[in-house]
DNA sequence: CAGTCGTGGCT
DNA sequence: TAGCCAAGACT
């Protein structure tokens, strides 16, 4: 058990694990405020090699905060495409914009003003204090409640109230005033890279004053908490062309994927093939009598608590139709072309069969027409 | 405060 | 294959 006289031992040892150890990233160059935002932002329940590709493409296209606030929300929107989580860059674009005109397009430096900026919480206020100003303020992730879990041996969720009061206390107590940057970044860094889910304890500068080591359990700590039921579901999609042209509809600005462009489509329900359920989707969500003109592919994919079996059509107007939906489920609707589906942002699972059709060679004929 | 909000990679 | 993530915020 680590003492209050050995937390200076203990910090110190992080400090240099840390400057032997920590990887090159973008945004450790220069600390500017704006690349640690974007990075922190980036970073959340994503993992460090996808968010330096998303990142680097990021600051070439916008290259400070004014950028940021004078974009589209589309632009953005096309730049996250892939990332998920999309209310992030949805806020990302509010902050830029509370910044632009209450701070005079300069990154507050104030605690209290970063973390009233839109999608800044807790641990992100502190971490663009600490590392992009090097103020003495902590900021606990998973990754340092993993590494306290295993040094205190605790044996309960650590997410529950009284645990966490007792990480941030001590984390309080270790930092090193002054070096708040060089700290919360070692002990981060040190439980994604040693003190993984993982722990490679033979190589730990800390490994003797760690509880869970010496009691042989560090990968037992932290105690797991009970995962969300994962739910198996079949939806049916359809790829609508009509005088060369393919159907999109825009989704609500609220709940999953709010704002994206998509296929019409949901749900297969029971006692129904996928054939049956794209038909009926289309006439409720367009009111579009559609005929089953070939079958594409299936793709699998997952979001949050879902794993997605799609079954995925070429559709074609029933009859002779005018080309306007009367639209049940979208705000707006488009017909377009290959060229134009690439531009705007789509579900990542609408985007796999968009990938998929560009090899498939059924689909030329049917752009022909027009 | 428990639910919502994505995704591709790894084992 | 199927589960399990990976630097949280918001309601």
């Amino acid at each position: 058990m680590i003492t209050p006289d050995q937390y200076q031992t203990v910090s110190n040892l992080l400090l240099i694990w840390f400057e032997a150890n920590k990887r090159p990233l973008p945004w450790r160059e220069h600390y500017t405020p704006y690349h640690v935002w974007v990075s922190e932002i980036m970073l959340q329940q994503t993992q460090m090699e996808r968010g330096v590709a998303y990142f680097t493409r990021w600051m070439q296209e916008l290259p400070d905060v004014s950028s940021v606030a004078n974009a589209h929300e589309d632009f953005l929107l096309k730049l996250w495409e892939g990332l998920g989580y999309y209310s992030r860059v949805r806020n990302l674009h509010k902050a830029a914009k509370v910044i632009a005109t209450e701070h005079g397009g300069i990154f507050p430096e104030d605690y209290a003003a970063i973390r009233a900026l839109p999608g800044i919480g807790d641990y992100t206020a502190g971490a663009i204090a600490s590392i992009a100003f090097n103020q003495d303020v902590i900021c606990v992730d998973a990754n340092v409640e993993r590494v306290f879990a295993r040094l205190f041996d605790i044996d309960t969720p650590v997410k529950q109230k009284h645990n966490m009061e007792f990480i941030r206390k001590t984390v309080t107590a270790m930092l090193p005033a002054g070096h708040a940057r060089e700290f919360n970044q070692a002990l981060m860094e040190f439980g994604a890279l040693l003190c993984s889910k993982k722990p490679k304890c033979h190589l730990c500068p800390l490994n003797l004053f760690c509880e869970a080591y010496h009691l042989g359990i560090p990968h037992e700590r932290p105690v797991p908490v009970a995962k969300k039921e994962i739910k198996n579901i079949t939806v049916a999609t359809g790829f609508l062309v009509h005088n060369g042209k393919v159907y999109i509809q825009k989704r609500p600005e609220t709940g999953v994927w709010a704002g994206f462009w998509e296929l019409p489509g949901g749900s297969v329900e029971k006692d129904e093939t996928p054939e049956e359920a794209v038909i009926r989707e289309f006439m409720e969500e367009t009111e579009f009598p559609v005929r089953i003109h070939d079958k594409i592919t299936i793709v699998k994919h997952g979001y949050t608590t879902y794993r997605v079996t799609m079954h995925c059509y070429f559709l074609t107007l029933a009859q002779e139709h005018s080309p306007e939906p009367v639209l049940h489920a979208a705000t707006a609707y488009r017909w377009v072309t290959m060229d134009e589906l690439d531009e705007v942002t789509l579900p990542a699972g609408h985007r796999k069969l968009l990938d998929h059709l560009q090899t498939d060679l059924r689909l030329a004929p049917l752009l022909e027409n027009s």
